[in-house]
DNA sequence: TAGATTGTTAATCGATTAACAATC
DNA sequence: TAGATTGTTAATCGATTAACAATC
C-alpha cells in the first residue's frame, strides 16, 4: 500500500476537505487571468496556507505537479474539479420556497457549474403555481411522484425547523444521498446520506463569540 | 497561572468555537421541555461528542457543573449565553438587498436573541425606499453619514463579489469590527476586524466532494 | 548542468480521549 | 457514607510543518 492509499484509507481530514473548495475557488481566478504556473509557495501565500500543506493536501490524490516547476494551472484545476465531483450534473430539488428557499434557487453562483435545482415544493397552497427560477412551485405531497420518477441527487431543505426532519426522512426514503441544509437542526440520517449544514445562526453566534472574547481570535 | 489561563492564553482552538453554538441550541431546547439537570455523559449522547471533550470545552471558560450532580442546565446556558456573547444587542446593517440580503434580513432565527439589522443599503436606485424588514433601503453612499452618527457592530454583506472589498473597507474605516461575509470572496481587513464567512458554494463543494468520494465521509 | 520545486518522510504541534483524584 | 460526576492531568491520536531526497 503505497503512502497516498494509506493516507486515503483513514479517511481525507475535514480540514482537507474545506481546503478544497478554496484551491478551486483561487485556481478558476487565475485561469481567468490567463496564469499558468504556480508552485505551491505561491499559492500558499495567496491563500496563507503553508506550501507545505497544500503538497500535503493534494498527496491525498495523486501528484499533479513537476519537480523544479510547479503545477500547470488548468491541469491542477481540472484534477481538483474531478476530486470536488464537477465533471457531472447534479439534479437538486429545493423544499421550502420562503424567504432563504427563494434566495438559494435565485443564487446563480453554484447554478452555472452543474448543481441544477429542477423542482421546488412548499406546503403553502398560496405559492403553489408560481414561478420561482423557472420552476412552478408544486405541493409537497407531490414530493414522492416526483422522486419516484426522477434521480434527484440532491434535496435542499428550506424548511421550517418543525418539518425538516420529516422532509429528509422523506427524501431519503426515496433514495436521495446528499442533503443540504439550511434548516436550524442536526438532521438523523442514515451514514450513506451526505448532509452539509449551511446554519446561519450558528454562523452569527461564532462571529458574537469572537468579538465578545478578542484574544480568542487567531482564527481564518 | 491556573490550567485554565494557560489553556485560554493560547486561545480557543476553532473546534471549541463551532461546538459551543451547538451546546447553545441543545441546552435552549432542554429549558424549553422544562429538563433542569444534565451530566456531561447525557450531553455527549444527546448530541455525538464524547463527554472528556464536552467538559475539556467547558473548562476554557471556568467550572460551571458539580461533581456528583452535573450541571444546572439554567445555569450552564446563562453561562454559555455569556461567553457567546448574547447579553447584550448587536447593532447590525445589511449591504445588498438582493435575494440573498433579503432573505438575511427576514431571517427571524437571530433577530429576536438580539441582532438588529437596524438600516438596509443598496447600489439599486429601483430599491430605494422600498421597505425591508422594517427598515428603508437606502443608497449606499448614505453608509458613512450612518456609520458616523451610529455605532455599528456587524455589517452584513450581501453584495456581488465585485464590490464587496470596498463595501467591507467601508465598513472598517467606520470602525465596524464584525463582518458577516456572505458574497463568494475571502475578505482582506486588519487583524482586530472579525470576519466570518457563510460561504453557500464552498458549503455545496463540500457536499458535492463527499457525494463523490464515499470513502472520505466519516466526518459529522 | 545548476536551480527549483515536488512528493514524502520524520518531527512537531495541538486537539481529543482516557483516567482518576477531588468532592458534591 | 456510598455513588456519581466533575475538572484536570497524562496518554493518545491526528494534523500540520519542516526537512530533504528525488527529479524535472
Amino acid at each position: 500500500m503505497s503512502t497516498r492509499e494509506k493516507k486515503k484509507a483513514a479517511g481525507i481530514p475535514d480540514g482537507v476537505i474545506g481546503r478544497l473548495p478554496v484551491y478551486y475557488r483561487y485556481l478558476t481566478e487565475l485561469t481567468e487571468n490567463d496564469i499558468q504556473r504556480i508552485s505551491s509557495a505561491q499559492l500558499g501565500e495567496a491563500l496563507g496556507i503553508t506550501a507545505a500543506q497544500i503538497r500535503s493536501d493534494f498527496s491525498y490524490f495523486g501528484s499533479f505537479g513537476q519537480q523544479g516547476y510547479g503545477y500547470k494551472v488548468d491541469q491542477l484545476l481540472e484534477q481538483i474539479k474531478a476530486i470536488l465531483g464537477l465533471n457531472r450534473a447534479y439534479h437538486m430539488v429545493l423544499l421550502g420556497a420562503g424567504n432563504l428557499g427563494r434566495a438559494v434557487a435565485s443564487y446563480g453562483n453554484f447554478r452555472n457549474r452543474g448543481f441544477d435545482i429542477r423542482a421546488i415544493f412548499d406546503s403553502n397552497p398560496l405559492l403553489e403555481g408560481n414561478y420561482l427560477a423557472g420552476c412552478i412551485i408544486q405541493p409537497v405531497s407531490r414530493l414522492e411522484h416526483y422522486l419516484s420518477t426522477n434521480k434527484v441527487d440532491i434535496g435542499v431543505l428550506a424548511t421550517p425547523r418543525e418539518v425538516s426532519q420529516e422532509m429528509c426522512d422523506r427524501l431519503v426514503a426515496q433514495g436521495v444521498k446528499g442533503i443540504w441544509n439550511f434548516s436550524p437542526l442536526r438532521l438523523q440520517a442514515p451514514e450513506d446520506v451526505v448532509i452539509e449544514h449551511m446554519h446561519l445562526t450558528e454562523s452569527l453566534l461564532r462571529l458574537s463569540f469572537r468579538l465578545t472574547n478578542p484574544q480568542a481570535a487567531a482564527s481564518e
